[in-house]
RNA sequence: GUGGAUGUAGCUCAGUUGGUUAGAGCGUCUGGUUGUGGCCCAGAAGGCCGGGAGUUCAAGUCUCCUCAUUCACCCCA
């Protein structure tokens, strides 16, 4: 065992893993470019101040979850806990967001302190997007079908989408008074859990667990819908509507909630059940008061996240196959000293050729060489030793049938090309 | 932050009521006639039994602490 290792929380991606994460992210970002959406990097640490004013300072995350110190000079900076803030700084920041509509994804790890368990990291990695300029509710259904139809494109099955409305930012306010006011009159009658939300965070009410809870809801509070306004009900009504049109299923779930103060209107979560207690994919929804209150001009925006290491459990279970390493088209197979050195020549012209091409750079035997040759995977090999350099050729071997034949230098690359 | 389970070889796991030198399968490496793989056979490497303290003549095994993993709560992607 080593002396020094991974940090708590933390996961290192090995090959063969490391290839497929490298095939899901380029679809993805393929898919989101269909989408007119352009990658945007921000930096994985920002000044700390960024996230308490976007994610809200009553969060959990920003309460007791985020990588926050002080650097040389005393600054308080914090390693990013999701992206959506990073993009918003960023856009304002270089005059990104204007009259038009701008769509920007992103893809990186996240920081959050938390107690690990399954598919929850304290680093993991998220895929996202941005939508910034319009206030369509359209603009959100085409958001839900993107993120859905991206589940279909990668063969991902089993996914269900849920989606729920908070109604604009003034009935939200008066909808969490008058809920809480009405919950502290059933202070009793709540669990423990419940009974710390009601203060801190009231909305969370709605999601509790707990059967004793969800009945006092149903029976003694109001919901939100009971207190959204003509236009947001229109609103919510709209997207629903096009998803329709567009054949995406989902539930309305008027208990769903977000952790994150920011989001307004249309919230939505994709949950996939190979995934254990941590059951989010991903989830998203439109804020659009957070530009506005981040010192820009009013601006609507959608967005979703989508949690990348859960995404891969899901594929696991989903396709089930073990990922094999890629093999390479040909083993160089060297009989004495000499060939190494010849065999080295023949791999870069084949390599420069855009051959994938295998071999040891020192003194091994034929069987060792063969059965590595073998293991590998690779389709054939070429062998180089005294008889073959007398002649000027090399002889290549098919593995599967174990046919050999000699091959001269140019006859070689001339039938890898094909 | 709270609760439960689990830490023995690279991986999956045995290891009796505490008792000699800690095992298996898979994987890895080396051989099995000169320069030829898979199957087979032989051999080898690889372990501070997660770490620390304690009980004992004696601890992989019992006790405590600690670290990590894992599941659930919480929270979220």
């Amino acid at each position: 065992m080593n002396e020094i290792q991974s940090l708590r929380g933390t996961a290192d991606i090995l090959p063969p893993q490391s290839a497929l994460w490298n095939e899901v992210e380029r679809k993805v970002a393929e898919h989101f470019e269909r989408y007119g959406y352009e990658l945007i990097r921000t930096p994985i640490i920002e000044q700390s101040e960024l996230f308490l004013r976007s994610i809200g300072e009553d969060t959990d995350i920003v309460e007791k979850e985020m990588y926050t110190f002080s650097d040389r000079k005393g600054r308080s900076v914090t390693l990013r806990p999701e992206g959506t803030a990073c993009v918003v700084r960023a856009a304002m920041q270089h005059e990104l967001l204007g009259q038009k509509i701008r769509k920007f994804y992103y893809m990186g790890p996240m920081f959050r302190y938390e107690r690990p368990q399954a598919g929850r990291q304290r680093q993991f990695n998220q895929l996202g997007v941005e939508m910034f300029g319009t206030y369509s509710p359209l603009a959100d259904a085409e958001t839900i079908s993107m993120m859905v139809r991206l589940f279909e494109m990668l063969g991902l099955k089993g996914v269900s989408v849920n989606i729920n409305t908070l109604g604009d930012k003034e009935s939200l306010e008066k909808y969490r008074a008058v809920l809480r006011e009405r919950a502290r009159a059933n202070f009793d009658k709540f669990c423990p859990d419940c009974q710390r939300r009601m203060e801190k965070n009231v909305l969370r009410l709605l999601d509790c667990k707990v059967p004793s809870c969800k009945e006092i809801f149903q029976n003694d509070l109001p919901a939100i819908k009971d207190c959204l306004t003509d236009e947001a009900k229109a609103h919510y009504e709209t997207v629903l509507k096009q998803l329709d049109l567009m054949g995406i299923k989902y539930v309305e779930t008027p208990q769903l909630v977000r952790g994150l103060d920011y989001y307004t209107h249309t919230i939505f979560e994709v949950t996939h059940n190979s995934l254990g207690s941590q059951d989010a994919l991903g989830g998203g929804g439109r804020y659009n008061d957070l530009v506005e209150s981040m010192g820009g001009a009013p601006t609507g925006a959608v967005g979703f996240a989508i949690g990348e290491e859960r995404l891969m459990i899901a594929l696991a279970a989903v396709r089930g196959e073990e990922e094999k390493a890629k093999a390479a088209d040909v083993f160089l197979v060297s009989m004495d000293e000499e060939a190494i050195g010849e065999n080295l020549v023949l791999s870069d012209a084949l390599r420069t050729a855009g051959i994938s091409v295998a071999l040891l750079p020192e003194k091994a035997s034929a069987k060792s060489q063969f059965r590595q040759a073998n293991a590998s995977g690779a389709p054939c090999v070429l062998i180089r030793g005294g008889d073959e350099r007398g002649k000027g050729i090399w002889n290549l071997k098919m593995m599967e049938s174990g046919e050999q034949k000699e091959f001269t230098k140019e006859e070689i690359l001339s039938f890898f090309k094909e």
